[in-house]
DNA sequence: TAGATTGTTAATCGATTAACAATC
DNA sequence: TAGATTGTTAATCGATTAACAATC
């Protein structure tokens, strides 16, 4: 038992620790960080992962405030409607610079477009998701990722079954050609709609082809090698959360997001959602 | 533009103040903590929203260990295989318990075992599914929630052409009596698959009907009062995450999970998996 | 006994909160 | 000017890391 022990852990640990170095660990529910890489604030530096997730969560509001005509909001108002302290709230803005009026508020357009250029999300992202099963063909049927922005460019699968159906505007591409796919639409994040068992090996492909933005759904930790930035998004553990919660009697609850996320869309239709 | 400001500002207002009393606040990406209940600890304390995650984190490492027939792994194995340092692994096992043996390590099965328990996974939990769109579907179909545990007892939905249709071994049931399909299948869990625009309202009738653990994956930001715990799944926010660190060069990546959530499954088959 | 590895403590680090001076 | 609200500082709080004594 000693020797399966040894021998299945190392086979593990080969991996892992290859892919750790240089890297932060982000766990369920935490927000990531780099260890490296220059800052999108006023000046150079790097913003802590909770803000990060954060200014996500205030851009949404404020897509939301625009919606209803509103042109102004103090951080007091902002903070409620985003479900944080108005403190915080200040805090973070005051990270990416002075856009705010003392005695006014926040102007909501103008406040839109730091976080827009904050997050990087003045230019176009091209995402190709990898696995057209249910949960990915609802994906790509999903058309307002987040605030646009980000636009899928490719729907790959190997099921020779489907290869070649249309899921709106996409025709799924073969994976075995993953590479060549990529590479012609120039897709620059990855989306990985797969079970666990080929979850890792198409990942390494997706790095090999010179991703670095990947997330993935599929139900198993991923190792990715430094530079690259993975997110999961993971069903399980977030019922797993739930159960801790609600076992525990009436466990505070919580408002906000999941995700590291965990959290907050932006303002369009949800993938397979439907009235209900 | 003022008075637009002030009343749509104090609309808001009213909702989160009565939302936000006794919560704690979680953004996408950060986890979870409820500022009351009891703990699942040896004791009664509640473990940090971090460390919850974390736990459901070295659950699946620990299913995988066992699925390769390991029967035994220090801390320093586990550590790795969960991505994050032993360090931290042992801090987080020890509040749960003493489960390992000095100069050995961690029996795999037994850890597991109280693992769940801490977790509150040794119950069973009934799931329904509100919105039978794609995603929904999707999720309906997804027989693995975490390693069992989560049975998915309802799909609901308002739209006359699917209600009634069969997904997998459920019938889609009308959303009009949404009430009555919870308490007829004592449902203690919903996952809200809708659109921003009906997410609210969907979300107040499952609290109303006692629901006190929902997990949504609208896009907009969901208010719900103290005793409820919400978690956000969001594909926008973990897409604009990745912007940011990939505008901003070669950030550094990170291992691990997201979605406050936001991360880990256990080791079943993805919902929409398909191999690619 | 010698080697290994846990459980725990103390130190460091980062994030949140509260308060208030600056300023519109 | 008086009132409001930002931006920032200092204090608190919590989480991570490192080191090591306990102990198998």
């Amino acid at each position: 038992m000693n020797g399966a022990a040894a021998t299945a852990a190392s086979e593990r640990t080969a991996r892992k620790s290859k892919a750790r170095e240089g890297n932060e660990v982000a766990v369920a529910g935490r927000s990531q960080s780099g260890s490296r890489g220059a800052a999108p604030a006023p000046d150079g530096k790097q913003l802590p992962p909770a803000v990060v997730s954060r200014l996500t969560v205030y851009l949404r509001a404020l897509n939301s405030f625009l919606a209803d005509g509103v042109d102004r909001v103090s951080s007091d108002a902002l903070a409620e409607a985003s479900g944080v302290s108005s403190a915080t709230l200040r805090k973070d803005l005051s990270q990416l610079g002075s856009y705010g009026t003392r005695g006014v508020g926040y102007e909501v357009e103008n406040l839109r477009q730091h976080l827009s250029v904050a997050l990087g999300l003045t230019r176009d992202w091209r995402v190709a998701i990898v696995g057209a099963g249910n949960l990915g063909r609802a994906l790509a049927r999903y058309g307002g990722f987040g605030t646009r922005g980000f636009d899928v460019v490719a729907l790959l699968d190997t099921d020779p079954q489907i290869i070649g159906n249309e899921i709106g505007w996409l025709r799924i591409s073969d994976a075995a050609n993953l590479e060549a796919v990529f590479q012609r639409t120039r897709a620059n994040m990855a989306v990985l709609a797969l079970p666990a068992s080929v979850a890792q090996a198409v990942c390494d492909r997706v790095v090999a082809v010179g991703v670095r933005s990947i997330l993935s759904f599929a139900p198993t930790i991923l190792q990715v090698p430094p530079g690259v930035t993975l997110r999961k998004v993971d069903m399980a553990t977030e019922l797993q959360i739930l159960a801790y919660h609600a076992q525990r009697g009436e466990a505070g609850g919580e408002t906000g997001a999941s995700s590291d996320p965990d959290t907050t869309y932006d303002d369009a239709t949800h993938p397979g959602g439907q009235p209900a």
